[in-house]
DNA sequence: CTGAAAGCGCTTACAG
DNA sequence: CTGAAAGCGCTTACAG
C-alpha cells in the first residue's frame, strides 16, 4: 500500500481514494462527484453513471468526516438515554432508528444510568459532532445542559414523559395520569391497602411520577396512603419477587401492590406462582409497560401499556421533520396509555 | 447571535466558540489549548489552567468533527449487529460500552436485522468515520464486506461465535459445542424423539449451529435425529409457546424440546403451565442463554448461560488494546458456555 | 514545554 | 447542468 509522505499535517496512513481521485478517473470535477453522490438529481444520468463507475472501480468510501466538516452538519442523531437495562428504551431506541435510519442518518447513543452529569458530558460530546439535531430521554437536566442546548439553537425532541415546559419539542405520556388510571382501578376491584413498589424512583423520576400520581389519587378517593416500598438497585424480576415477599409482612400487608415497572411485576407473580401465594386473591398485581411477557404469566399481568416504540417514531419523525423545514408548530405530542386488565388484579 | 458572512465555504450558522476563541482568551496559541484539552500532561499546569477557564467563560465545545478529520481518526467504535430484538445483543452491547466509554470512545450501532446487505451498507458508512477499529457480530459476511475491511486495514474484533478464519481477532464461544453439550444432557436424562425448535435459523446461522452440533451429538450417540421445527417470524415468548403446541403434535411427540433460545423456552413453560402440559414429565424443555427468567419460572428452565457481557467486554478491550499497542497474539478467544440444569429436563 | 505552517477531504455559494 | 476557489476547525510533526 502507498503511504503518504510525511509532511505537516499528514500522517502514515495508508492513502485511500478520495474524492478527487474519483473525479479523475471519472474525467470530471471533485465536486460534479460530490453531487452525484450527495444530491444525484443535480447530475445528468451520463455524469451520474460514470461517477459511480469510478467509485465501484476505485472502491471510495466516502469520507463522512470531512463531509460534516464542510457542511456543518453530521449525518448523525444522537440519542441520550438513562439505562439500557430496561427493555423500554431498547424498544424506544428501536422506533427511533427504524426512522432515522430510513432518512439516512445514523445513531449515537449515549447512556447516562440515570446521572445528570453523565447526561451533560453525553450532551456537550456529541454537539461537537455537529449533529443537525438531538433526542433526548427526559425533560429534566441540569440547568448548564439546558443552557448549552438552548445555546446550540438546533431542533431537539425530549421523549418520554410529557414535561412542564419542554426545551423544544416533547413526545410522551403522562406517568401521573397513568398512576392515578391505576389507582382508581384497584380501587374499583375492591382492593385496600394499596402499596407502590418500584426501584431508584428518585433517579428513575418518571416511576417517581407514577407514584405520586397514585398517591394523590387514593387520596382524592379517600383510601388508605403509605410510603413506596423502594430498593436502591435496578429493577430485575428476581427483585420484584423479593419485595413481594418483603410488602406481605408489612402491616397490615397490601391487598394490591403497583409495581414501577412489568419487570418486577412479572417477577412477583412468578414468585408467588412458586410459593403458593394466591394472585390476586391474597394480594393483587400489577404493572407498567405492558412487556410481551406480562400476557404470558399465569394469572395474566393487569398493566399500564407504554407505546414506547411509537414514542421512538414519533419523536424520531418530529425531529426529522423539524431539521428539513424548520420547528413544527405542534410541539408536544401526548401518545397516551392503556390500561389491560388481566387476572392479576 | 453573530452570523458569520456569506462566502465561499461558510454557513450562516451562528458562530460558536473554536479552539482559535479558547486560545485569544488564555493568551496561548491554539495549538497550546488543543494540547491541554487532549493531552494535558504535555502542557504546564500553569496555562493547562488558563485554558481551563477560557473554556469554561466562553462555553467551548470541542469541534470533534475537525478533530478527526486532521488525526485521520474518530473517537468512535462503530458496531453492527444483527438485532435488537434479542435481549444477547443487547447486554453484549452493554459490555461493549462498559469499556469503551471508559476509554473515551463513543460508540456507534448499525443494527443488520440479519441482513449482510444492511451489514454491507452499514460497514462501508462507518468506515467512513475514520474509527480506530471495528466490532461486528458474527464471522460470516459477504465476500466484498471482508475485502472492504481488510483493505481498511485497522483493528476488528469479531465477536459471538468463534468462527473458522477470523479477519483480526475473534472473541465467542462455540455453538456446536453448545448444541452439543445439550443433546447429551437430554440423552442422559432419559429423554427420547428430541427434537429442536428455533426461528429463522438460515439467518440466526448461530442458531443454525447450534442446532447442528445437537444433530451431530444425536447421531454419534445413535439417537433418533428429526428435522428442526423452524418459523420464520422473530423468537418472542408467545411464540415458543404456540411451538410447544404445535410440537405436541407431531408424531412421534418429542419428549424434549431443545429451544433455539431462553425467549422461546420460557414461552413454552409459561404456556404448558397454563394449559396443564407436565414438564418434564410429558415433554422437558430446555433453552440457551440464560436470561434472568429461566431461573424465575416453574419449573427453572434448563439452560446454557452465554456470557454475553463478557464477550462484549472483552471484544472491547482486545480492540482498544490492539488501537493502542497493535494486534495481539492472541487472535481468538473462546469464552465458553455453561449448562444450567434445572427442574424442566 | 510552546508555536507557525500546512494540511486533512470534503461542501458551499457563486458564476457560467 | 458543471467548475474554480475558499474555507470548515482542528492536529501533526518539526523546530526551538
Amino acid at each position: 500500500m502507498k503511504t503518504v509522505p510525511r509532511m505537516p499535517g499528514a500522517r502514515e496512513v495508508p492513502s485511500a481514494a478520495t474524492l478527487k481521485h474519483v473525479a479523475e478517473r471519472a474525467g470530471v470535477s471533485p465536486i460534479t462527484v460530490s453531487r452525484a453522490l450527495n444530491k444525484p438529481a443535480m447530475v445528468s444520468a451520463d455524469l451520474r453513471d460514470r461517477v459511480r463507475l469510478a467509485v465501484d472501480e476505485l472502491g471510495y468510501v466516502q469520507n463522512r468526516v470531512a463531509g460534516a466538516l464542510a457542511s456543518a452538519s453530521s449525518p448523525v442523531i444522537p440519542v441520550v438515554v438513562p439505562s439500557l437495562s430496561n427493555a423500554v428504551f431498547v424498544e424506544t431506541i428501536q422506533g427511533i432508528q427504524e426512522v432515522v435510519q430510513r432518512a439516512g442518518f445514523q445513531l449515537l447513543l449515549g447512556n447516562t444510568e440515570y446521572d445528570l452529569d453523565r447526561e451533560h458530558a453525553w450532551i456537550s460530546t456529541f454537539l461537537g459532532w455537529s449533529p443537525p439535531g438531538l433526542i433526548l430521554a427526559g425533560t429534566r437536566h441540569q440547568p448548564r445542559t439546558r443552557a448549552l442546548i438552548e445555546r446550540w439553537g438546533r431542533p431537539v425532541v425530549e421523549i418520554m414523559e410529557v414535561g412542564a415546559k419542554p426545551i423544544d419539542m416533547n413526545v410522551g405520556l403522562s406517568h401521573g395520569a397513568a398512576g392515578a388510571a391505576m389507582a382508581r382501578h384497584l380501587l374499583e376491584r375492591g382492593h385496600a391497602n394499596l402499596l407502590f413498589a418500584g426501584c431508584r424512583i428518585a433517579e428513575d423520576y418518571r416511576a417517581g411520577q407514577r407514584f405520586r400520581g397514585f398517591d394523590r389519587a387514593l387520596a382524592s378517593f379517600g383510601a388508605a396512603r403509605r410510603p413506596p416500598l423502594t430498593r436502591n438497585v435496578p429493577s430485575s424480576p428476581a427483585l420484584g419477587g423479593d419485595m413481594l415477599v418483603e410488602a406481605l409482612r408489612l402491616d397490615p400487608p397490601p391487598g394490591a401492590i403497583f409495581y414501577a415497572n412489568d419487570d418486577l411485576a412479572v417477577g412477583a407473580i412468578l414468585r408467588a406462582q412458586r410459593e403458593g401465594i394466591a394472585v390476586p386473591g391474597r394480594v393483587a398485581i400489577a404493572g407498567f409497560n405492558g412487556l410481551d411477557i406480562s400476557g404470558l404469566v399465569t394469572p395474566g399481568l393487569t398493566t399500564i401499556v407504554s407505546p414506547r416504540r411509537a414514542i421512538g417514531r414519533i419523536g424520531a419523525e418530529k425531529l426529522l421533520g423539524a431539521i428539513e423545514v424548520g420547528s413544527p408548530k405542534v410541539r408536544r405530542v401526548d401518545v397516551g396509555f392503556e390500561l389491560i386488565v388481566r387476572g392479576s388484579t
